[in-house]
DNA sequence: GGTGCGGCCTCACGCTACGTGAGGGTCAAG
DNA sequence: CTTGACCCTCACGTAGCGTGAGGCCGCACC
């Protein structure tokens, strides 16, 4: 079974799921001649015909131009690896530039969402071809732990104004309950105290990103260092960043 | 200072990236009218504009038709929340896609440096434009004798009977050299036998299904334990189906 | 041996989404 | 009051095919 290395038109059309008049048209620009003619005219595609077209296809894919491909099929025509190596820096490249498009369109989401706008030129930024990886980095640094910020933000993105009214009920409930602890003298590490850290824990796992003890433990550290947590929070009630914190700690000290 | 919330052709271009031809081609069309106009002619774009504008540069990296676009943005001007769950759906099944031309890659890859040689089929499938995630998640796991046999469904059905005179050549050809074979006393770990493994193998992928070296296995073993095939077989020549079998074997293992 | 019928051929015009001037007003700065 | 950047409206050009029109293979079936 040498294979039989000799295609018309039709066949090669429904192999590779170009059109027929796609052939014609690569074949008349001289892109991708039919190797070979029957007596009657009928164009027919060898093997290696098929290879190439499979590489026109990829760089298509690419947004290539028919004359960018020919040139670079024509130019590297030797290092097979080269071209498998473009194709692969230049996929990822896509990769990168669509990850960046997700990440801004879940923040827009969830601004959205909980009432934030984003200021026209924010929106733009996302689109220029150069910043984005640098876009990625940001959003990268800022959050450390990418894992979080990604699954946060691939979870978040798909919730619904009812779940955000949820959530913060949740959220609130949680708040008020740790208050409620404070005025009542509970110890931070306290069984009272360690049961509502429990319940913080369960909920930013549920909602947001999966928190085990010590990603709980980095979050009791920010709480009490950053000021826009202390700020907010140490409003509700003296001392209430330390408290959750020390809670915290005591929960994920004893699990 | 009032956001000034008027921008010239110019200034919206410089922000968005698109060109000013476009914003002219999008306000002739009426896609994206300019709000106004300077007594001089000038065009005005609003904030609004400018959001309907990164809209249909969404879209339009999505691969849309301008018409189509002004359908969508027409159609569902109420629900924000909608566009943004759609965007980010078919932003993700791009993703999805590049992943899997980048898997594809990465296997070509790493089958060139081993030697191996992908069929046309092989490499072409990767294109199908439909049954990505599918597609991605039989990959992810084992092939299972339904997920081939689906394959080959979808793949046969749109063969013409001219496919199926060459199918079955080949297949004739394939199954006399393997006759041939056997009398002329090739061993079946021998090098022919396995160079015809190799192209049976090659065979089954282009026509019918993905057949790697572990699916060729399997359908070795059947081979030799489906009375429907041992039956048909053995007719050929004494022994055939045990001998089709050592050789897939001998193949399989040697790559 | 005619008669379909599906597949192939070559023109050749149409379409989309702009690019690219040509020819000519407009506006703020020097 | 000129200069240069920016704007306007035609209007034709281009890429990458789609979509017939009109006609020739080739194989099956009567």
């Amino acid at each position: 079974m040498p294979p039989v290395d000799e295609y018309t038109v039709g066949t090669v059309a429904r192999m590779s799921g170009v059109s027929v008049r796609t052939l014609h048209h690569y074949d008349e620009i001289g892109l991708l001649p039919a190797s070979g003619r029957t007596e009657s005219g009928y164009r027919l595609y060898a093997d290696t015909d098929l290879e190439r077209l499979r590489r026109i296809m990829f760089y298509r894919e690419l947004d290539f131009g028919l004359d960018e491909i020919a040139r670079i099929l024509e130019d590297q025509q030797a290092g097979d690896d080269d071209h498998l190596r473009r194709q692969h820096r230049m996929l990822r490249e896509r990769q990168a530039r669509t990850a960046g498009l997700l990440r801004a369109l879940e923040q827009e989401m969830e601004a959205r969402q909980m009432g934030i706008k984003l200021t026209p030129e924010e929106q733009f930024e996302i689109f220029g071809t150069d910043t984005f990886e640098e876009h990625q980095r940001e959003a990268e640094q800022r959050w450390g732990d990418t894992d979080a910020w990604k699954q946060s933000q691939r979870r978040t993105a798909a919730y619904t104004k009812e779940d955000w009214v949820r959530i913060k009920a949740e959220a609130d409930a949680n708040i008020a309950a740790f208050a409620a602890a404070i005025e009542a003298g509970e110890p931070a590490d306290g069984p009272v105290a360690r049961a509502l850290a429990e319940e913080h824990r369960q909920h930013i796992s549920r909602w947001f990103y999966e928190c085990g003890y010590d990603m709980h433990r980095n979050l009791a550290a920010m709480y009490i260092s950053d000021p826009r947590y202390t700020k907010t929070w140490d409003d509700i009630a003296e001392g209430f960043s330390q408290y959750v914190h020390d809670a915290i700690l005591a929960n994920a000290g004893s699990a």
